[in-house]
DNA sequence: ACGATGATTGTTCGC
DNA sequence: GCGAACAATCATCGT
């Protein structure tokens, strides 16, 4: 089947307009890492580190592989009731995901695509207020005179 | 008891 | 263009 379901059809939007890059093309990129993985210890630390430094920044809307794990830890742990952390449905799914065809993750891309136009909105916003003058939430006591 | 961590991939920003 | 950082969640470990 080398058609896709008229579902969803990324590569064919005429009714909306083409942004400038749509990262839904996986088959464009060859993921040829095998030998390169490299651990990422600081995701965990930065977590409460940086969760401070968005103070004004917004938040990163969920990806589509976030979405697809809402999903998916329902069903794993209703399967698997023993497993607790969702660190293991993390890998999981993970694994799982890189199986999944364009097809079925176009649906959780849709939503992270959709989901994005929001943050898009939001980013305009703390753009604005960025040029307006950075500020950090600054307490009425925090007076600062010049 | 509380805090920090760890793991998953995707997206976005910064330089 | 590449790299670094960060998005949610929660069980578990460490102090």
């Amino acid at each position: 089947m080398a058609k896709i379901s008229s579902a969803s059809e990324p590569t064919q939007s005429p009714t909306k307009t083409v942004h400038s890059r749509m990262t839904l093309r996986p088959r464009s990129t060859v993921p040829m890492k095998e030998n390169a993985i490299a651990k990422r210890p600081k995701v965990a630390a930065v977590r409460k580190k940086s969760s401070k430094l968005d103070a004004n920044k917004p938040k990163k809307p969920p990806t589509a592989f976030f979405y697809y794990l809402e999903d998916f830890r329902k069903g794993f742990q209703e399967q698997n009731p023993d497993v607790k952390s969702m660190r293991e449905v993390g890998k999981a799914c993970g694994e799982k995901w890189k199986t999944m065809t364009y097809e079925e993750k176009v649906q959780y891309y849709d939503i992270a695509t959709e989901k994005r136009a929001e943050f898009e909105k939001a980013m305009m916003d703390y753009v604005k207020k960025k040029e307006n003058g950075e500020y950090d939430d600054y307490d009425e006591d925090s007076e600062y005179e010049e």
